[in-house]
DNA sequence: CTTAGTGTATCGGTACACTAATACACTTGG
DNA sequence: CCAAGTGTATTAGTGTACCGATACACTAAG
């Protein structure tokens, strides 16, 4: 899970650690309560700052996804399955509305967004 | 259609006035071949500097809406309908790549993503 | 030709995001 | 108890976007 970051990228560091972590537990593949690498682990490991790998799990925090538990280590937090989904319809929808603040400066209209989001999103779900 | 700009918005002051540009633009108030105001003019009358308003324009020209003529002035450019739509077609697309990718990253699926653009759009068309 | 007006080009200051470095405080197992 | 391992907190360095200032090059009207 953890082969290589890409430092190029417009994508921050603790932004691709967060969503591959993310990922992971929605996934699945992280049970609640599994303990997730500790911080100078996974930083030697991706040969990154340990800062930048906490910056990550905060984000993973401030989501609910996972706690840090000081001394202890960071751990994959049990969320109902119910909150979950509310909080992912808050997030698709703060998302949204960025894409139609967005085309709306560019003068694009809702009908060609939902054009593009078919087109795009092709064989995905 | 120049009264203000907000300094302390998160959009930058050359998006803001690109924006309303482009609007005037593709609802016509614009005809093609129309000048817009001149470097100078316009930021005097916006109170910000001429250079902010040179991105402004250079933004607009890169999507293809003006022509910036050295010596003469700016001008509304002349695009055929089918090209018109054919961008359009295009800056839709690449918003919602971006959107896809950071829904992605948050582990938000395309279904999700409809049903909030079906939601958030409500009454716009 | 001249000149006033146009866009062009480059540089500097500022603010902010990102990453790293380093010292600190807590927890846990022996 | 204490040592090793964990997260915490603060600070500094780097890059980049944004905006302004200023000097330059071109166009067109008189």
């Amino acid at each position: 899970m953890f082969d290589r970051l890409d430092a190029r990228s417009p994508v921050p560091l603790y932004d691709q650690i967060a969503a591959r972590l993310r990922a992971a537990i929605v996934a699945g593949e992280l049970a609640p309560g599994a303990a997730l690498p500790s911080v100078r682990q996974l930083a030697a490991r991706l040969r990154v700052n340990p800062a930048t790998v906490v910056q990550a799990y905060r984000a993973l925090e401030a989501e609910g996804f996972v706690e840090l538990r000081q001394g202890a280590g960071t751990f994959v937090s049990a969320v109902p399955e119910s909150r979950r989904g509310r909080e992912r319809a808050a997030q698709a929808r703060r998302l949204v509305e960025g894409l139609l603040a967005d085309a709306a400066r560019l003068g694009i209209g809702v009908d060609a967004l939902r054009a593009a989001l078919d087109a795009a999103a092709g064989g995905r779900r």
